[in-house]
DNA sequence: ACCCAGGGTCATA
DNA sequence: TATGACCATGGG
């Protein structure tokens, strides 16, 4: 509980004095962003990154190639990536679904975001925060995605309860924020590279409380 | 030898 | 609606 950081307005300025902006998605295309939401599914960043290298260098980050390849030549190139098996299989299905629109991503990104995000969430292997990552960082449509980063610095600050769900966190974030692309995918970005990285080395600011940002679903 | 990572699906109650 | 099993690899 941190009782000197009391809206996200100000937790969002706090982190981005101490970190500057974050350039995510770090992905090079909208086709490498998509993929990369897959691959990081419970994996790490550098390993999910790693893979879109490689798919990259075999000219896999292809809709219509995605979709043509056998699965075995795909479980070898995601294996570093884990479940590489299902994986496979989402990847697929992404592109399966990006074909419905002729594999025009200008088109997919066009549709209104509410009706982008329900159909997102009809595709195998997408789910809330993988949809809306693809809606922020490839549509570039204003909302804020929820991880598990979120939940434990949010939860940290006392903003919300242990188990508290995802939509839960995301309309507190909507409700209190303007509803701006940048600004809600920077936050993002910041909470998760302060929580990940940057809070076990330095403090946000001087006698800020959030130094650490333990995990908690197997204490107390 | 553990524990964890920028989740999601499916079967069950 | 909510819980639990399952998916798999690499790094600490």
């Amino acid at each position: 509980m941190n009782p000197s950081i009391v809206s996200h307005q100000q937790l969002y300025d706090l982190l981005f004095e101490a970190y500057g902006p974050q350039h995510w998605w770090p992905a090079k295309t909208a086709v490498a962003m998509m993929v990369g939401v897959i691959l990081v599914q419970n994996s790490t960043w550098t390993q999910a990154a790693k893979v879109v290298d490689v798919l990259a260098e075999h000219n896999y980050l292809s809709w219509r190639r995605l979709r043509d390849v056998d699965e075995q030549t795909l479980w070898d190139l995601l294996r570093p990536a884990g479940y590489f098996r299902v994986k496979t299989k989402r990847l697929k299905a992404v592109a399966s679904f990006v074909g419905q629109y002729d594999d025009d991503l200008g088109r997919l990104f066009a549709l209104e975001p509410a009706m982008l995000r329900v159909k997102l969430l009809t595709v195998n292997g997408v789910g809330k925060e993988s949809a809306d990552s693809i809606i922020c960082y490839g549509a570039k449509q204003p909302v804020f995605v929820v991880d598990a980063y979120t939940r434990r610095l949010f939860y940290r600050l006392g903003w919300v309860g242990e188990r508290a769900g995802y939509d839960e966190i995301q309309e507190l974030v909507h409700e209190n924020m303007a509803m701006e692309q940048t600004l809600l995918g920077e936050y993002h970005a910041l909470i998760v590279s302060h929580v990940k990285e940057q809070c076990k080395v330095r403090p946000i600011c001087s006698g800020c409380p959030i130094i650490f940002c333990p995990r908690y679903h197997n204490s107390r």
